[in-house]
DNA sequence: ATATACAGGGACATAAAACGTCCCGATCAA
DNA sequence: TTGATCGGGACGTTTTATGTCCCTGTATAT
């Protein structure tokens, strides 16, 4: 039955959106009836006229009827809320994950998808998907964006569609070099990006494991500084969470660095900051770029991150309180939620 | 599943109606790609501008892809198509159909899919395709599946694709020579068939219109020998049913020969056999292959037929009895139904 | 190589639908 | 009887959907 509701939603993609929303009707209603159009509204926190769209339809599905004390459930809409039942729980368990964390982490925008990164690589795309729409909601003409490299980021990247609000948008890879593979470094997905939905996009050339000196003399090159200025003033950051020893793994760290990093007690990674559990940065990646300052100035910073393996991760990054929404999975959200605290 | 579609077709009459159109839609593309907006339009008998946004919308989806000559489905469009198959009897009402039929003619699987091939021709493209899916579920390896001409069978072959369940799977013609054009004679199709799905085949070369002392001669050779031998092992059937007129005449037979048929009482034909209403062969063509013993020793019999003017053919062949599956189409079902008996 | 037909995407005026808001007579409960 | 609340009607406004045309690029046939 999941299945074929996920079959549905690639042809209809809010086909559950509204058979919640239709199914939270139908509950109000028998919990309330009889009720009137006005008191419906208020009790479910819409509008007027909008609930009566939606009642007419029901009514003509048969599924209330309308006396002059107000709305009721008919037998049939009876039958219904309770044929669906067994639905509920598929078509809410995410929402209802979804507020858990948010409580827990204290962020104000959670979205959970259905399923397990570490498990379905089609969780990445889903992940990538939502975030993809998120930015396309949240970005504005004019905006700069950070964005940081990594396989989630990377999925947003191919996800997005050209789209008005976009105009004038500048993408901006959060840091230099982190030794990644190219496909998944900062600048090209900032590229990608730009391509993707028709904006433009800055680079910022730093090669990996550059010495202290030399990255000081970097810095003052014009080129580079034209992008660090910018970087201040970024309005959306669009990152991924890591896990620390991994990255630091995909990094090409030697086995004594790893060793060092571990002692400090790192387990999250985020635009080349290691974090340990309280989210104190204990280990930055040397490299220019975004600083977490501002990314504490930023206006919407978008986390993606799934898979339960990111779990700890997440909640280490969470500690920085600065995240406005976060893009998570099933995965990760039950880890998190079973986890002590 | 059924249930779910039931519980929707309460709740959501209006998304259900457009997941209708959405497959339609992709159907349709798939039948026509790569096809552009406008012909796709007319095609569907709606506008331009409508069936824009719905191809939009499903290109955000990643269900197709947009190339300089037109669009085509993507893999996982083509995926959701196959999804959905099981689904479209529920949502078009087809199953009802088919259960109705399914008594009436005691066949134990009947299957009917959109339209009348006699009025759309992409209706003849379906019914080959979900007789490709079909073989596909019941073929089993080393099967040997005797195959007859015509063009719904050339439309299953054109839609089979390569598949494991074909290994050691020899396609063999049901009959020799039967005075049809080449691209509808059963050697050009199993050969077809063959090359589509990765299997063999074999060949009856048997000229058309021989004498029967000729005949009796080529059946001697070893060649012919071997492939009747073949036939007889035929584990699966798969072959069109006829009009009888409509099929004298595509083999040239004379207006003396028609009139005799005719007053024979001869409705419907299958591989070479001439029945009538009762279902008894009344004439049989003047060559060699398939007997009509062997076709009931099959374990499958899977007969293809589509539009009303086949419906007495169909009714005909049907007292066999000794069809497994039936796949036809709206226009002959409703005719079917609706005749006497 | 070149012509041609057809592809998708952009643009924009207009039609249509959705929505917010208010009003009205009917109805029910006190 | 009265007052609150009901559903349904009406209507202006906003948003969305739709029809229509044009443009540039690209396959394909010549």
């Amino acid at each position: 039955m999941r299945r074929l509701l996920e079959l549905q939603q690639k042809l209809l993609p809010d086909l559950i959106q509204v058979l919640r929303q239709r199914y939270m009707l139908l509950r109000s209603i028998y919990h309330l009836q009889p009720i009137g159009r006005r008191g419906l509204a208020q009790a479910m926190d819409t509008t007027e006229r909008i609930l009566r769209a939606e009642v007419e339809l029901l009514k003509e599905t048969g599924l209330l009827h309308v006396t002059a004390a107000g709305m009721s459930l008919s037998e049939e809409g009876q039958q219904v809320l309770d044929d669906m039942e067994p639905l509920v729980g598929d078509l809410f368990g995410l929402t209802d994950l979804a507020e858990r964390l948010q409580k827990k982490l204290g962020i104000s925008e959670v979205i959970v998808v259905q399923g397990n990164a570490d498990q379905s690589p089609w969780v990445k795309e889903e992940l990538g998907r939502v975030g993809a729409r998120v930015l396309k909601q949240v970005v504005q003409e004019g905006d700069i964006v950070a964005v940081t490299g990594g396989s989630s980021i990377a999925s947003v990247a191919s996800h997005l569609t050209p789209s008005a609000s976009f105009k004038n948008v500048q993408f901006v890879p959060a840091r230099g070099g982190l030794g990644e593979r190219v496909e998944l470094q900062a600048n090209t997905l900032a590229s990608a990006m730009a391509a993707k939905t028709g904006a433009s996009y800055r680079l910022l050339h730093v090669p990996d494991r550059l010495h202290p000196e030399a990255l000081q003399t970097l810095v003052k090159e014009p080129q580079v500084q034209d992008v660090l200025s910018l970087l201040g003033e970024t309005r959306i950051v669009l990152h991924g969470i890591g896990d620390a020893v991994t990255m630091a793994r995909r990094r090409n760290y030697s086995e004594e660095e790893l060793a060092e990093l571990v002692e400090t007690g790192a387990v999250s990674e985020a635009f080349g900051y290691y974090f340990n559990e309280a989210g104190e940065t204990v280990h930055r990646m040397p490299t220019i770029g975004l600083q977490l300052e501002e990314v504490h100035k930023a206006e919407t910073v978008l986390s993606i991150a799934g898979g339960e393996s990111k779990a700890k991760a997440i909640l280490s990054f969470a500690k920085q309180s600065c995240q406005n929404v976060l893009i998570t999975d099933e995965g990760a959200a039950y880890t998190l939620l079973s986890a002590r605290l």
